[in-house]
DNA sequence: GTTGACGAAATTGTTAGCAATATCGCCAGC
DNA sequence: GCTGGCGATATTGCTAACAATTTCGTCAAC
């Protein structure tokens, strides 16, 4: 007889379950306000439900998961108001981050960056809005680890946590490389030639036209 | 006989504790590096060690707690470096609430915030350390609920009790009033302008004023 | 004197079960 | 037909006990 559920691997600990949870809800398999039952997440992810509890816990800290007392948890639902607050927060964080990185990014780093703007533009180029999308995540990803700022880093993550749904949304939209790529080239550009005042407001502009873009698709 | 510990007032709830915990270590009650053995504080606090342990997990998101698999929990320790980031991301993200400020203050709020001008002028003059220390919470606590950004408000709130040790340890600095107070009163006018650029850069200002003060008084 | 193995004690990680609370369906009364 | 109580069920909150892991002291061997 097979298992009912091939989903419950094996025991999960509670710091495992945490990661597979958070990677369920940004991955979107757990959709807002859904309500998440401690004993069906217990049974479904083969867990106990003290971990899952804490768990969860650890994620409502995280604004991924809204509890109420005695009434359960479900996945936070992000308004998009919410989400152009995120992105106005993150504008300022991820300007910050440009700018250190400007400051004291190397020849190697500088070399990798200016290889990732050419990749980006081969991906618009030929259409592969995938590949696009990927390298979008690389360059910032990349920056934030030049900057050296961990705890810009971490807060940066958590809020891309909560925003994912519009982050995602948004590279489906059908004019957006032909938006974004310059501004995305004018970062690099500006970090590699250690102008700090410049990436840091290419930046600022390139954040400042995703909350534009969000705030016009979901009017 | 009078009992060992009287702080056991009774059976703490997780949230409750949570709460508790929180406020014991920025009030410096728990000192940083200090261990935090399950067992200790269900005693201490009067509740029981699984409620500690989620409180411990919910902490550690937080930032305020440094778990280790296997090894148990203490309260994390800041270095200066990470003060400096911690005040270098607030500042970018207090000067963003400083702006919102300035945009959408109205009259009535701007009364407020100068007769906290007034209160903060005379404080200095009479040398009052302590109204002074709370009349610069005030202010910046003010501004950013003025500004209604739920999430900065959140990050802000978080990064301010990671670093309360060296906040503390500043406004005791012999000469700091007179630094900070142009730099108070410069935000205040600017806001109650409307005068957004201004307003995000005198806050700005003040921080890197502060991460200044930071720098120079533990090298 | 130092090193390393061994075992006891301390501490954390996990689980199962009980108690408290909220939710839902049902039925009487208006 | 609608409203409001009432009991059954579902679900969360909590506690105590058990299992696994680490730490620390002891002691023998070199």
């Amino acid at each position: 007889m097979t298992a009912v559920r091939e989903t419950a691997s094996g025991n999960l600990s509670a710091s495992e379950l945490v990661d597979v949870l958070r990677s369920a809800i940004i991955r979107g398999e757990l959709v807002p306000k859904q309500r998440l039952v401690e004993a069906d997440l217990a049974d479904e992810y083969g867990a106990s439900r003290g971990n899952v509890r804490v768990a969860l816990s650890e994620l409502s800290v995280e604004g991924l998961v809204e509890r109420v007392q005695n009434r359960g948890a479900r996945v936070r639902a992000v308004s998009v108001d919410e989400a152009l607050e995120i992105t106005e927060v993150r504008a300022a964080l991820e300007a910050l981050c440009a700018r250190k990185a400007a400051e004291r990014i190397s020849e190697a780093e500088s070399a990798d960056l200016r290889k990732l703007a050419k990749e980006m533009e081969e991906a618009v180029e030929r259409g592969d809005r995938e590949a696009y999308s990927l390298c979008n995540q690389r360059l910032h990803a990349r920056i934030i680890a030049v900057s050296a700022q961990k705890t810009a880093e971490a807060t940066i993550k958590r809020l891309r946590g909560q925003a994912v749904r519009f982050q995602f949304q948004l590279a489906r939209q059908p004019g957006r490389p032909s938006v974004s790529l310059p501004q995305h080239l004018a970062i690099i550009d500006a970090v590699c030639r250690h102008d700090a005042d410049g990436a840091s407001e290419a930046m600022r502009l390139h954040l400042e036209s995703v909350a534009d873009a969000i705030r016009a698709s979901n009017l």
